[in-house]
DNA sequence: TTCATTGTTGATTGATTCTATCGGGATTGG
DNA sequence: CCAATCCCGATAGAATCAATCAACAATGAA
């Protein structure tokens, strides 16, 4: 069970992105060529991003993505759903699908969709609690050369 | 993020063989028909099970599937692992790839490297401690009646 | 105005994986 | 022997993934 390419793409962009000073603009051939991401591919990740919120584009010479929120207030979440989708085990857990019942034809659900329930919610919880900026903090911290014999 | 059909339908006879009493045999074709799974895509399934050590199987007359241990000793980690291979959010978490750096180049692992195996390492514990037993538990348990009105 | 720069959009391709299905083979008990 | 049952490999159709292509739209500078 792997995340797309594209949502581990989506979160090296915002990354990226969320080490510069707010307000940093970055344009797609540069996060591209120093993040080692397929041009076209990025461009409609990031377009994804900007649709979900997460970013803002200004078109033109001088134009490129800033990020719309500080990289401590953009959760995991947000970056994986708008690309992938909600993270959901299988399709049979509670409240993945509004107004139908489990596919097992359990009604009330069935005991794996309870217990995959709990796991969703579980991984979803970390989404949110998990930000950009906590990634960026366990980034290798810059050699201490002097410590070393 | 999901796991694939087959992981889930392994669950599913799984969690029926482990409703039983140990030792009960059963034919691919009894689970098939009973969880409403396609006999031959159960076949393959209950094979790499069997590979995996958690069932043993007797062929011939008489013959079917039954559970190596029981319910509560069998982590759905090793079900959804046999079949579908190590939780993994993206190629690039510290340890995945033995002898090899993380896919980004940098040297000691990368930032998302290094969060996404936090996912990862907490997704595989919950995966180790919840058992089979764990599911059927969450069923739904029979109606009391008398309750209503 | 003109033009290079940059983001926007939709279509398309090639590879891979998923979800099965098919056809037989091997083993066992009656 | 024979019927039931598991074992195994090949194949096929669909879906998804990863990436590319081609053309368009907006912006700012010269």
């Amino acid at each position: 069970m792997k995340l797309s390419k594209k949502a581990e793409y989506g979160m090296r962009a915002m990354v990226a992105m969320g080490r510069a000073a707010a307000g940093t603009t970055f344009s797609i051939q540069d996060l591209a060529a120093n993040e080692n991401i397929p041009l076209k591919f990025l461009e409609q990740i990031l377009l994804v991003l900007k649709n979900a919120g997460l970013l803002r584009s200004k078109r033109g010479v001088g134009g490129g993505y800033q990020m719309q929120r500080p990289a401590n207030d953009v959760p995991l979440r947000e970056i994986v759903e708008a690309i992938d989708g909600p993270f959901d085990p299988i399709g049979c857990v509670q409240g993945s699908r509004p107004g139908k019942s489990c596919e097992c034809g359990i009604a009330g659900g069935c005991g794996l969709g309870r217990t995959m329930s709990e796991l969703r919610d579980m991984v979803q919880t970390w989404l949110t609690e998990t930000t950009v900026a906590h990634i960026i903090a366990r980034e290798a911290p810059p050699q201490m050369m002097s410590f070393d014999i």
